[in-house]
DNA sequence: CCCATTGTGTTAGTCACTAACAATTGTTAC
DNA sequence: GTAACAATTGTTAGTGACTAACACAATGGG
């Protein structure tokens, strides 16, 4: 993260990442399957799974998965720079942009998993549904550089969605 | 398109698609950034854009949104044969999986630049849901090969965000 | 102490993609 | 018809992500 903040991701080699690490770059690739790996990977999956299966089930399973990814925002580190820079890292590199969507769809298997007594068709739409305004939320918090509360930006946008 | 069916995304070079095209590879990368861009161009931005642009301005946003991208499935071409086998293609070739989201974002865009009137925060929100829950559908439409009606799994899934 | 397992390094290779320049074709002006 | 110009294509040589194959250490249990 140090070197990619540094010279920009496409700026840095996977050889200067094995380099600063003290390994060689095979190394590299057989802990991080592609180099967009080093950047991309996210700890709120399970975080999120765990907020699910505690949710009464009498609410619409729209409903439970939105509340779910809004209570996992408390999950959050409380210093969010390092959540900023790779958001904005994300943000401003096509590469990692574009593997976005395959994270969310990740985290949506996750979801269907952890619900296994509703539809797993529409748990899938309302998830993807959900990820994919989590996602724009994120990317809308980067551009203000931060400085909006995530979490009342976060109810906002799934509002749009929920109510 | 035939060389990828036939061999597979990753199966097959750049510089067989140029020989086979009978052209260098380099000209193949002067028409297509990347080699994913010979796959993933879809020409339905510009009609859910002129759809959106003729709804009624009373609607909330994503109903709005929603309902063109429905009415935008009746510009499919009849025979859904190649959207079946390219749709086939992304789901099943991580490479192309992960530009999805690429390509939602730059509709989300178009989206947003035809409804001017309204906030763009919340466009961007409700386009980012409706595009997760088309590109679901699309998705499931395929692992159905196909024999489930592409509209009304549409419609269907749609209800859910918007009902 | 031996052996199996695991992690690592080395080498050589493939392939997507780029930059720079040369060659070709098409187009317009005269 | 031809000269001047622009647009398109080809060639070459390179970079860098990633893989496969094999050799070499380190570790840990019997």
């Amino acid at each position: 993260m140090r070197l990619f903040l540094e010279r920009g991701f496409e700026g840095t080699t996977v050889a200067e990442v094995a380099e600063a690490a003290e390994v060689s770059s095979m190394t590299v690739f057989r802990h991080f399957p592609t180099k967009e790996h080093l950047v991309l990977q996210d700890d709120y999956d399970p975080v999120i799974a765990d907020r699910l299966r505690h949710r009464p089930a009498g609410e619409p399973v729209l409903h439970r998965i939105a509340a779910s990814i809004l209570d996992g925002l408390a999950e959050l580190p409380p210093d969010p720079r390092l959540l900023l820079a790779r958001t904005r890292l994300i943000l401003y590199t096509p590469a990692l942009r574009a593997r976005v969507w395959e994270n969310n769809h990740a985290t949506q298997q996750v979801i269907v998993a952890a619900l296994p007594d509703d539809d797993p068709f529409e748990v899938q739409v309302a998830a993807s549904a959900c990820l994919a305004v989590a996602t724009t939320v994120m990317v809308r918090w980067a551009e203000t550089d931060g400085h909006a509360d995530l979490r009342e930006l976060m109810a906002e946008a799934l509002a749009v969605v929920t109510r």
